[in-house]
DNA sequence: CCCTCTCAGTTACGAATTGTAACCATCATA
DNA sequence: TATGATGGTTACAATTCGTAACTGAGAGGG
């Protein structure tokens, strides 16, 4: 709550980005647009959270919401042109987590060499 | 929670910069090494906070600790070279802040037209 | 020896956010 | 009338955050 020294822009930026599952959500609609029961899964956010936070960026003008009203009704979520413009910041995310960050599995699926038990 | 199908060092790498305060804190320290006092201030993030996640940047290798036995002590915390290579990050988020987000003061105005479209 | 000052944190605790699970509304078909 | 799919809401417990007060180490003053 205090003044920010920095960048004040900056500061806003990093505020949306950094809002859990935000840029999860912004990363997973780069490819295509997505319905929602799609971005609960591939995401693994619940449902509560996932509309709110969609309600959020729509707000502030990152996401689209698409309705076609076929049966059952699709509701598909999209990316605006202020959205698709936060791909360079994932890409350098992407990279830097490939460069960085080692490709340790999260066990309990394959502990085949390892001699510890 | 259920294990997401995106590629896991992004997750992961999302996750410590999703992390309240560490883009900011690793921003702030780009520049030069700071002092924990000066932090606080710049960032306008409390002393518990900052405490925490300086200890759990330091155990992620993006910053060191570095002791001065002065009087009074000083301490300053630095980016390793794991934490500079988040520059690129950082500068693509201010990029976009730049060029999407309108100059805002004190919630007055919402009404600003895009910048570039 | 006791008090005070600075820096660098800790601790306590109420407030806000998140995760989990159950529930609701609409449409369509059986 | 019942059931199933989709796209959410609601209720509530668990976690995290923000605020403010406190601790500890070392230097210096009285």
């Amino acid at each position: 709550m205090v003044q920010p020294e920095l960048c004040p822009r900056f500061e806003q930026a990093v505020g949306m980005l950094s809002r859990r599952w935000n840029a999860l959500i912004i990363f997973s609609l780069l490819g295509e647009s997505q319905r929602f029961c799609t971005m609960t899964e591939s995401i693994g956010i619940s449902n509560r959270l996932l509309s709110e936070r969609l309600k959020e960026l729509e707000k502030d003008g990152i996401v689209t919401r698409n309705v076609y009203p076929e049966t059952p009704v699709r509701i598909e979520y999209s990316l605006t042109e202020k959205g698709r413009a936060l791909a360079p910041v994932m890409l350098e995310i992407q990279k830097w987590s490939e460069e960085w960050l080692p490709v340790q599995d999260t066990a309990a699926e394959d502990e085949q060499e390892s001699p510890v038990r």
